[in-house]
DNA sequence: TTTCTATTTAAGTGTTTGCTTAAATACATT
DNA sequence: AATGTATTTAAGCAAACACTTAAATAGAAA
């Protein structure tokens, strides 16, 4: 009569659910990571930020006026994509008269690096 | 009369045009790869559809019912973020019976093994 | 103190995202 | 041919995004 193996929402015949326990047993072991990591890349995958922090790497520092000049956009609206940059503890700022310098948080360096790195890949993006 | 470096919407006394120039110039050189990148980053921030690259590159291949199982979300939920990574070239499909199995496009390999190996930076994502 | 300047915050808006449920496809299998 | 199964597509919806313009802050400079 239980012909299929029923996991959960799927029903299929041939489902190797030892496969599939052993996939979810390792995804959940590592649910929190998985987060984190998607949080960074959900940053640097908006083109603006990902150019806001090769700048600020580049530069070593950079304040929102001279980011606003470099990207061509309003100044509000690169001071909210440093928001959520600052906001994930990615950037930090230090203030000189009335300048506020951003630049990438030190623990933070290595994987925006690696990240940056990316774009180095030969190949890599089929498109290129 | 002409007090300040005038680059574009900002005024500021001490701005660095020749800084700001070249700045623009660099990005504007690498307009391309920055949203290529960015797509690619994009794609991957998003937690569901990290770990199904995950999955597909530590799996070989897995179908959308298989994924369903392992994330514990609906089918259809599933096949739109896979059309995405589809759509974008990342993953391939493979037709057996009336299965069709996803894996990583072969050309997105590289990419998306870094991309994973970001998981493994230590001290690389501050919360962590 | 008054005026400037750099930055942030707020409010409004159109677009995109990521899910839901239901329906449609496309084939295998019987 | 009829039924079943795996998958995709469609429609709807609440939430998140990314910008805009205007206003608020904070602090330097005159």
């Amino acid at each position: 009569m239980l012909k299929y193996e029923v996991m959960n929402t799927c029903i299929r015949v041939f489902a190797d659910s030892d496969q599939i326990n052993r996939c979810r047993e390792d995804l959940k072991s590592k649910e929190e990571g998985f987060l984190e990591l998607a949080d960074v890349l959900n940053l640097a995958g908006n083109a603006v930020r990902l150019k806001i922090l090769y700048l600020l790497k580049q530069e070593n520092e950079l304040c929102p006026c001279d980011l606003s000049d470099i990207l061509g956009m309003t100044v509000p609206a690169v001071s909210q994509h440093l928001k959520k940059l600052k906001d994930a503890g990615i950037v930090t700022t230090k203030k000189s008269g009335q300048t506020i310098f951003y630049s990438v948080e030190a623990q933070s360096q290595r994987i925006i690096s690696s990240v940056l790195d990316l774009f180095n890949l030969p190949n890599s993006i089929p498109a290129l």
